[in-house]
DNA sequence: CACAGGCCTGAACGGTTGTTCAGCATCTAT
DNA sequence: ATAGATGCTGAACAACCGTTCAGGCCTGTG
């Protein structure tokens, strides 16, 4: 029954999020007919999904309860009533989000097969608002959003692992690092969405799904050619170590 | 007694900024010979520099205007006094740091030569409250930082184009595309910084300036060795083209 | 029918925010 | 010495925030 209730949230959110009469008269039509187990629905999730379309949209403290009430259709004291507080509103919208993306992923996962994509990627086209809450929540912070990604590291070493095996991706001298910095390099080029879109025409966070063909391309490119020299890599590398060495070498006395 | 330690904290913030001696210099003449262009100097400097630093660590609306003021040692008010309004001090602070990474950008190139390093890393060993506030400011957007970020692609384009010429850096289908992803990748992974030091030990947004190694370790195998297959290359991009094939095709009838 | 109880709301409260205002020192110029 | 800026402050203000409270609507149950 929980299930029932996640995929009625979830259509509600994939149809924009429109809290007309009508819409509360669909979701009233749906719950009343059939369950019996305590429903508790209505209200209560759509004001979750219109705190997490919003908080996904401008961020956690740039949103007031009003607002979200207000998209909800109901009143500001309702959001209270049912969610203790606006943190616990938040706590709550985290526990579902990662809850929604860890399903999403796995199942994505089998349907796609060993196919290392861009995590993001993966997750874009079906679930935007779910990947804009996240990327507002990882820029915020929060133990929740530290378990995620790290199910998310672990879930891209292993398929990595697999792909590897078949040839596609090759090896690395630090599989687990490798990972994280890709992941990093993904999600952290997400949340500079806007500049992307003014140079590279779109970005998988708006509305339109088309036109990601530049990054893509780029994006590829990068990953499939090598993009500097190794003699570069030396030189990178030995500056660094260099640069570590003075500073160890002044301040530990 | 209280606005004593408020100094010493903002001095002890201001030794890590370290100003050029250019504006030190600037300043204290102005101060000591009794310049007749209006001085308005001390506080003024003191709330914008407590207004980077704050911003750049907490965000732009995280902070209120009582506490910047308590890091300059001085009232609320005077804030409004010299800068008209909180949003035109962010807009003050937003030209000036600009112009500071504009001018700290131009003299390490000169320094570094044709060497393509990131950008990001770049800027950070002597700048970070300045890199830390870009990165928010980023995030928040504004005209000021589409101008920087666009400044910032083609100083990367250009000497990215000498270390082409060099042998250094491999030649790209899309130099200007690939420059583009390369910074929004760097910046971006540097926007996550929380989870980079999670997993990578250190990130170079804290203050020790050590234990980068790993990231860039990472970075570096990205950037010189193949990542992935041609045919990985091939599917990625056919299956995009594909769904964006299958989108145009049902939506414009 | 009465009545209890779960949604839900309007009005109101305390707290914080950015901003305004009147006035206090300090300094310069007349 | 007087007048006038200038730099700066404490007190106060309106607006908004999250939250509380008392009560109204609706539904199910005795």
């Amino acid at each position: 029954m929980w299930k029932k209730v996640v995929v009625v949230v979830y259509q509600y959110g994939a149809s924009r999020i429109r809290h007309n009469p009508l819409d509360a008269a669909v979701t009233h039509n749906i719950t009343g007919t059939g369950n019996t187990s305590p429903p508790k629905l209505e209200a209560r999730e759509r004001i979750r999904d219109a705190a997490i379309e919003l908080f996904g949209e401008h961020g956690f403290n740039e949103v007031s309860l009003k607002e979200i009430a207000c998209r909800a259709g109901v009143s500001a004291p309702l959001v209270i009533h049912h969610y203790e507080s606006k943190r616990n509103l938040r706590k709550v919208c985290d526990a579902f989000v990662t809850e929604q993306i860890r399903r999403t992923k796995t199942e994505s996962v089998r349907i796609a097969g060993p196919m290392p994509r861009n995590h993001a990627l993966e997750l874009i086209q079906s679930h935007r608002h779910l990947l804009k809450y996240l990327l507002q929540a990882f820029a915020a912070g929060g133990p929740e959003m530290d378990d995620l990604f790290d199910t998310l590291v672990e879930d891209s070493l292993e398929y990595t692992a697999e792909a590897e095996q078949l040839g596609l991706v090759y090896p690395s001298t630090n599989p687990r690092h490798r990972a994280v910095v890709l992941l990093l390099q993904s999600f952290g080029a997400l949340m500079l969405h806007h500049q992307m879109k003014r140079h590279l025409g779109a970005s998988p966070l708006d509305e339109e799904s088309e036109g990601l063909l530049p990054y893509m391309a780029a994006v590829a490119e990068i990953y499939t050619r090598p993009l500097m020299n190794a003699e570069m890599y030396r030189e990178l590398m030995e500056s660094q170590q260099a640069f570590e060495r003075e500073i160890s070498d002044a301040s530990p006395p």
